[in-house]
DNA sequence: TCGTTTCACTGAACCGATTCACTGAATCGA
DNA sequence: TCGATTCAGTGAATCGGTTCAGTGAAACGA
């Protein structure tokens, strides 16, 4: 990030030439310059009169209005559950080079866990501004995503919602789930404590409650706790939880950006992980390896996903008319063993 | 970033309702609906019949058409240069918290690096698709950054550019590379290896060049490493400069994602850190709390800074005509020393 | 040589809002 | 009671492109 001193600039910005001002350069209509410029129903010696006019002029088209007689505007919104999330910020780059293939641009809004600010921000997307939405439903079931669905394009990634749909990318987060839940218990744990992005007031959220289904499954006491999606926020969470007894021995973090939490608040505490504490994250984030002991973390396919999603969003907004299972998508999850986990203290040996 | 299955859902879009369709619906001619919707100049006997209408019909005002009629967009371009350094990812976060502070969305582009890729996107956005831009030139001595700004609102982080100004923020790198680089001379190093984001074709880069000079001025033996700015490239990086002689005592990386690169490669290859090897990062991110050794940092101010440049684009994109020394903000960057330099082992005891 | 096709281009409609200039009716003060 | 003002609402212009239908001239085939 380190650039040299930084300066704002702002200027009154001049008059920009019109299509107009290229047609009268030219002595043409602005019909024929729309299609000159495009390279359509017009001669080589108009095509490049009108090219020289253009670039004299400094033209270009204006987007706005282009946008409005085409009906696109090349923009895709995205819906990021917290920008805080090292995995989400991960996942809006991998987005981004996504649709960048396809020519379209990303509009971010991050809606910063809150639900309802989640949808405020797809209705405001939805009002034909963009062509599309990337969004990971905070509460999938609420029926507002029903009217945002029908309006244009949605791609949802994380959580299905219930309205009707032309495609579909499935990852399947409950079985990420056991491969950690069934590692731990594998290594002896039986008491784990889970750290997941606070979620208010939707008590059945899937991940949560597959959570607590594998755990009963296994005869694992499995308790499980709300963060913040931010590392800071994740600290202070954990140094809560790991401050006073009863100590878990395993913390399985739902995000890597939580697992950072857990370390640094491990480390405040003086538990050495895994001696004292094992730590299993989701999302297997680079950040991983630069960790001491590098973190285990469920591998989901982010890059996969990514390109899945941009790819079906990119052919939706293109128009293609496929409906039904169409475009269907399955990603399985892995998990990825590093350092972070080992058995219980009162187990071993 | 772990919830439920997920799931893509494209509709085929219904047809939208207009203002035409709502004037039809009430009788009254579109100009009244527009009106009436923003409560002015119409009986509150009208204005419910009309909300009732609009509801009834789903309506919404386009945003394209009234962004065309009113020269407004409300979206701002945000050029990143690299959406996989954490302290960008971090900065556009904040970014957006203070742009949508103002009513205003951000496309976020991804210049990866590339100072053609950034002014071509930089071009791309600039017609007058978004009101404005906030933008770290990877070149900035590059012209045609000066017809970009003539065109629209731009505020640059991290270099200034040779255009036209309406405000400033500014904050001083070279004196954050002097704290460090002092730091560690105090501690009794004297080969600093430096790394830094690799900027292809700019030798005269303000940062590098306040480094080299820093480094004169103490008596510092100074050796800049390019690197890219995922954590990913940074291990590599820092894994070949590590893995063989001579091995610098200190290493200082210019964002904290490099840190986190160098740590890796340090704990790959057996370098305890501080004892082998002190490592200082830039950007003080919250990841620095969770690495081991907790990490020593520059605090420049990301978020004064992002908060600044939104305040200032947004009075801009508001039409405030303040021309000049207007909107000057100045941050001065600190050093946060945790626990990942120490004197150099040759020199310890 | 005549009728048809192709070509290059034009005028006007259109996308969906906002906004200006205007109108007829109601209200006001004197 | 009359002229002036206010008020609610209308029609048309506007933003800046794209696109459809049409036109005159040139090229073409038989």
């Amino acid at each position: 990030m380190a650039g040299g001193p930084a300066t704002v600039r702002i200027v009154v910005p001049r008059r920009r030439a019109t299509i107009k001002d290229v047609a009268a350069a030219t002595g043409l209509s602005p019909a024929a310059v729309s299609y000159a410029l495009r390279g359509v129903q017009t001669s080589a010696e108009t095509q490049e009169r009108v090219q020289a006019a253009a670039t004299e002029l400094g033209y270009t088209a204006n987007a706005v209005a282009r946008a409005l007689s085409q009906g696109r505007t090349g923009l895709v919104g995205v819906l990021s559950r917290s920008l805080l999330d090292l995995g989400e910020q991960r996942f809006v780059e991998a987005l981004g080079r996504g649709l960048g293939e396809h020519g379209l641009q990303m509009v971010v809004a991050d809606a910063d866990g809150e639900p309802e600010r989640e949808r405020e921000l797809a209705r405001q997307l939805a009002d034909q501004l963009v062509d599309g939405l990337v969004v990971s439903p905070l509460d999938p079931s609420d029926e507002s995503w029903t009217d945002i669905g029908e309006m244009l394009p949605v791609v949802t990634v994380g959580d299905a919602l219930a309205g009707p749909t032309v495609g579909e990318v499935v990852f399947d987060n409950r079985a990420g789930v056991s491969l950690v839940l069934e590692h731990l218990y594998g290594l002896g744990h039986r008491d784990v404590t889970v750290l997941t992005p606070s979620l208010p007031s939707t008590p059945d959220r899937p991940a949560e409650r597959g959570v607590l289904e594998v755990g009963d499954r296994l005869g694992l006491d499995v308790t499980v706790v709300n963060s913040e999606h931010s590392i800071a926020a994740a600290t202070d969470t954990a140094h809560a939880m790991l401050g006073r007894p009863p100590l878990p021995t395993a913390v399985f973090c739902l995000s890597d950006s939580i697992a950072c939490g857990a370390y640094a608040a491990a480390a405040a505490l003086g538990h050495p992980i895994p001696g004292h504490l094992s730590v299993a994250g989701y999302d297997n984030h680079a950040i991983g390896n630069a960790l001491a002991p590098a973190l285990s973390s469920v591998e989901w396919g982010m890059a996969d996903v990514a390109a899945a999603a941009s790819d079906l969003l990119a052919a939706a907004v293109a128009g293609e008319p496929r409906r039904g299972a169409r475009g269907k998508v399955r990603v399985t999850p892995s998990l990825v063993l590093r350092a972070s986990t080992a058995p219980p203290r009162t187990v071993r040996g």
